[in-house]
DNA sequence: ATGGCAACCGAAAACGATTTCGGAAATTAT
DNA sequence: ATAATTTCCGAAATCGTTTTCGGTTGCCAT
């Protein structure tokens, strides 16, 4: 198993490892003769460039660095996904880690893969992230980062959200649509952008439709877990008797009311209709299924490379940066846990 | 935005890069007094040697890479998220890519590995690959590669897999203790080795209870999808209406017959009890919820990348290879829906 | 004073690929 | 035939780190 190198070819065919580089680059100032010659023996041999020494001169490497703040999620399972399929199609690789939700570990991730010297990086904010100098000194550096899904405004840089507001405001629209009229919302913590976004979405569908907007139907879930939602709903359905939809800010929690509402024998939905958000794999399969809002991982995976991929060319051709913000359009996705319109 | 070099440190110090290099690594033909000057310059400047160069010159690359059929997947999340853990923890890199159950794709994600020169190479077999050139291509030369989960027994390298043989026995003697007698199993394609021998442990469970093996009772389910499930429980009744126990070689396809079941009018455990494989998430949110088999994800991925890392320092240290692999334990985790004990 | 021996440091090659710049050869123009 | 261009190729520098192999010092012993 020898490594075929520019100089083995060069070697046998009598010319100079300069010659070799630039005839399978297809530099105009060699033959054509010379450049079949060479071509065609790098063929046989099976060559392949040593990428540590194109890096090196270079000075890229052609990987990207991708953070996660957990990856056993279906959501960014699908962003993981598009992110490694659009990386691929364009010759870049893909290096993940995870940052827990941690601010510490999203500090030292990003530091790791500065030292790899990733080409860019993809960062989707920790929720315990509430200072940004971390990501302000990659950008100073002139390493290109992209915010994908939980962002924050005060950072200058290129983003892919989906449009939690218009989203939210969908989905209580839906509800009102289908004759729901005092409407309770499990909100998420109070940091991230979306919660907060999904919030505002909410309340906006209220107000459009002259729906007072009641701040105590709004509940808040601090952490993203099953139980919550269970344990929930009798507190919601004994402030509110009267309560007739509640519109989770993820699917998780919505599938923990659902099996709370049918212990408790309340049809879903024709006394309380349910709305969940993300459009999770598992809202296929509850009883009744869950209606929900798709959020399309995939698709922001590969508009956060796309994004990444258009600033690493302006950077190599020196011409000036713009940041670019892409809101993804979502729908709602209406099921069983929601009446028909 | 100035790189610091060694040859930086070397021209503000009056020394050369050799000193210097061999400062911050110790060695001993070194003064410590010239070895305090560079380590305090080296840190007072941030200096963090190039990757490329290292890379270059060590020709390593302290990256590995990692193929997995499917991402979006409980089971696959968690092996990946192991891998990137202990691979971090041990100062080594995780590129993730795809092969979607495709042979070509296969092939062609190695290559790309190969192309950026990674240290080694986890992988899960995909469902088409049938033969293993291109694998034992990878081991002639000289990169190491760890199978896990879906491995074959004719390629000779170090494995990690769970023992689908005792999980299933297990499974089904579960079954069997808690008054079960005419058990149906659902079972995988024919291909990969887990699906057959979680079919094995099957039997072997019958056999040891002195149960006579029905073959009219294995059901042959080609995907993996909730509507398989779904659709063979009225097969399963109408060929055997007495019927006390389906037993699925995975989660999903046990959810598709648990609502099918419920639809049905049939009280699971009490007409039919169900026990699924893999412990997805999704088994704890089922009703009833799931009976099934734990399958450690996040484990796996460790003890995979600690294979590959051992071999690594063994090839380092042209010690001989020893191919080593890994039976890791499972456990049935009874839910509610198979009966009491 | 001279030989021997540590202790300490640096020159230089190497890892492969890329690219600039200049030079030789071949071609065209005068 | 000479001058002016092209055409084609190679020497060499470069990227930054690592490591071998000597080479200087200075020190001690004789």
């Amino acid at each position: 198993m020898f490594k075929v190198t520019l100089k083995k070819i060069a070697s046998t065919l009598g010319v100079s490892t300069a010659t070799v580089s630039k005839a399978l680059k297809d530099y105009p100032d060699i033959s054509e003769k010379t450049k079949r010659k060479v071509r065609s023996l790098a063929k046989s041999l099976d060559y392949k460039p040593n990428s540590f020494a194109q890096s090196l001169r270079n000075k890229e490497s052609k990987i990207i660095g991708l953070i996660i703040p957990t990856i056993v999620h279906h959501f960014f399972s699908n962003i993981l996904n598009g992110v490694i399929d659009a990386a691929s199609e364009n010759g870049y690789l893909v290096i993940t880690l995870l940052s827990n939700e941690s601010y510490e570990d999203e500090k030292n991730k990003i530091n790791l893969l500065l030292e790899k010297n990733v080409d860019g990086i993809l960062l989707s904010l920790s929720d315990k992230t509430v200072n940004y100098k971390h990501i302000n000194r990659l950008i100073d550096g002139n390493v290109p980062v992209v915010l994908y899904d939980k962002i924050s405004k005060s950072v200058n840089c290129s983003k892919v959200i989906i449009n939690d507001k218009q989203a939210a405001f969908n989905a209580t629209q839906y509800l009102i649509d289908t004759g729901c009229k005092k409407i309770a919302h499990i909100r998420g913590p109070l940091k991230p952008q979306t919660t907060i976004d999904r919030f505002i979405g909410y309340k906006k569908a209220l107000e459009v439709n002259n729906i007072p907007f009641d701040k105590t139907l709004v509940y808040v879930s601090d952490s993203l877990s099953f139980e919550n939602g269970y344990n929930l709903v009798l507190k919601i359905i004994n402030d509110h008797h009267d309560v007739d939809a509640i519109f989770s800010f993820t699917d998780l929690i919505a599938t923990g009311v659902l099996i709370r509402l049918k212990e408790l024998d309340i049809i879903v939905p024709d006394q309380i209709s349910v709305m969940g958000f993300s459009n999770w794999f598992l809202s296929k399969i509850t009883s009744p299924t869950l209606s929900t809002v798709d959020q399309p991982g995939y698709e922001m995976g590969r508009k956060a490379f796309t994004l990444l991929y258009n600033e690493l060319n302006i950077i190599r051709n020196n011409e000036p940066l713009i940041h670019e913000v892409i809101e993804i359009a979502t729908k709602v996705i209406p099921r069983n846990s929601t009446k028909k319109k």
